[in-house]
DNA sequence: CTTAAATATGTTATATTATAACAAACGTTA
DNA sequence: TAACGTTTGTTATAATATAACATATTTAAG
């Protein structure tokens, strides 16, 4: 029945929040959002959350400390990852594009480190907002 | 023509202390060592440090929280950034690199999308680490 | 099946990071 | 001088995240 990584009952109430969120939400949202639910503290979140991010279901908005789930699942487990935000209207969009992330895995080799991960934040105005 | 902007007494202190170290400091590890200097309050320590990012002295690393003084000057005022970062031994290198940040400049085109700025993380192990 | 290990949960407390709000001092310039 | 913007000092509080410990549940061997 379970063919990949089933969730626990905490992790899948947090991501399903995660995912009906029209953007990112903050830890703290999501814990007064799940306050019916029967978790009451942070920790029980965070720990969500890691799990989650581990997972590669979600992604966190370093500068904004939010969390969204992924849309692409072209980013093997969170390896790769690259997001659009507006200063505007703060509309956040995960970026899917095979160049982007081939140029940037790729980028490698050319320095001393061998990258395992990045994580790149565009920030701008959007076509709306414009 | 670049008219010289000069430091207030706190934007000095906080960036002197910030170039002297030898990897990312943190608000409250930057308080610490300077309330020998009158510093009291976090307050005056984050008014600085926005100052500073402002003027492109520094740069924030946004998945530590942790500030550091920008080595390249080719950042222009922080539209540009980019970091290697160890996950062992946790040292954060500017990179500083005219291809790359070419590369992802230009990207703003093809999305419907205009970026005024991004920043770009990488993570992995060091040489040193290694 | 039985047991041990690993994972997940619940809970209380605390640490860390960051901002709000207000008053006073300072620096520029009209 | 007066007015304005910026910087400072200060107290308080908000927002984000982890420590530590006890219990429960699931998983995997033996
Ligand atoms: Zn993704
Ligand atoms: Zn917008
Ligand atoms: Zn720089
Ligand atoms: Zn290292």
């Amino acid at each position: 029945m379970t063919l990949l990584q089933s969730l626990s009952k905490n992790q899948q109430i947090v991501l399903d929040i995660i995912k009906k969120a029209k953007g990112p939400l903050k830890a703290y949202s999501i814990l007064f959002n799940v306050q019916k639910k029967g978790i009451n503290a942070p920790q029980q979140i965070y720990r969500a959350l890691d799990k989650l991010i581990e997972m590669g279901k979600i992604h966190k908005i370093e500068s904004k400390n939010a969390f969204v789930a992924c849309k692409s699942s072209d980013c093997e487990i969170s390896k790769a990852t690259a997001f659009s935000i507006c200063e505007s209207c703060e509309v956040v969009d995960e970026i899917s594009d095979a160049k982007l992330s081939k140029y940037l895995s790729g980028f490698n080799r050319k320095k001393g480190m061998k990258f395992k991960r990045f994580n790149l934040e565009f920030f701008g105005i959007c076509k709306k907002c414009k």
